[in-house]
DNA sequence: CTTCCATTTCAATGATTCTTGAAATATATA
DNA sequence: TATATATTTCAAGAATCATTGAAATGGAAG
């Protein structure tokens, strides 16, 4: 991942509404979530979610998949973990009291 | 640290001159670096460097020092672990995949 | 007290981002 | 084919963010 990507990704997760849908993907585990059912669970229309899910998916936060006329997203911790990683490596060094976060 | 925090925090590092400053005070350590020594390395104008140094600021990132008639800026290595353990455990649930971006 | 230096603040402008609602697209079913 | 459903795209406007250069502030030194 290179600085472009974990820019847009910061910019992405800088948002409360992609927040709260990032913690409803996280819920909803490997089985994803529909668009639809995203929007209602977040309180928002259907084109605002459309706009939000492809900001998320444009930064690889989320993933897509068609089914028959829905749209299913899933929360890619591949990616959080490769922005984490940047932030903690290439920004700080490795900085102990930075990696600490992730554990003792 | 709180949500509306965390969302300041991810958009203060969600910009490219505002990376190279982190950059740039981490290789400084604890020492810091006067503002306008940052400015030069970095190479932008002086009141560029300060609206982007407030905003890393006030999004918690680096504090700030008067030393006589100039400003030491330092990296705050705990603020940015607190970022990502929010990222971590509050949105991703101590998701495993996410956690190993801090090592095995 | 005046001058100089480092930094911040301010105002104007341009660039992005966000929201809204209507229209378009893709897919399924009658 | 016609119709209904789920989602995306589009255009317009509002809000936020970034850049610029000039002016103001805080502090040191003559």
């Amino acid at each position: 991942m290179n600085e472009e990507q974990v820019i847009e990704a910061f910019g992405a997760l800088s948002n409360q509404t992609r927040l709260q849908v990032l913690r409803k993907l996280v819920e909803a585990g490997p089985a994803g979530m529909l668009a639809g059912d995203v929007a209602e669970a977040v309180g928002a229309s259907p084109s605002r979610m459309s706009f939000h899910l492809s900001t998320l998916q444009a930064a690889g936060i989320v993933t897509s998949e068609r089914q028959s006329r829905q749209m299913i997203y899933r929360v890619n911790f591949q990616a959080i973990g490769e922005v984490m990683q940047f932030l903690l490596q290439d920004c700080c060094k490795g900085n102990a009291t930075v990696q600490s976060c992730c554990g003792p």
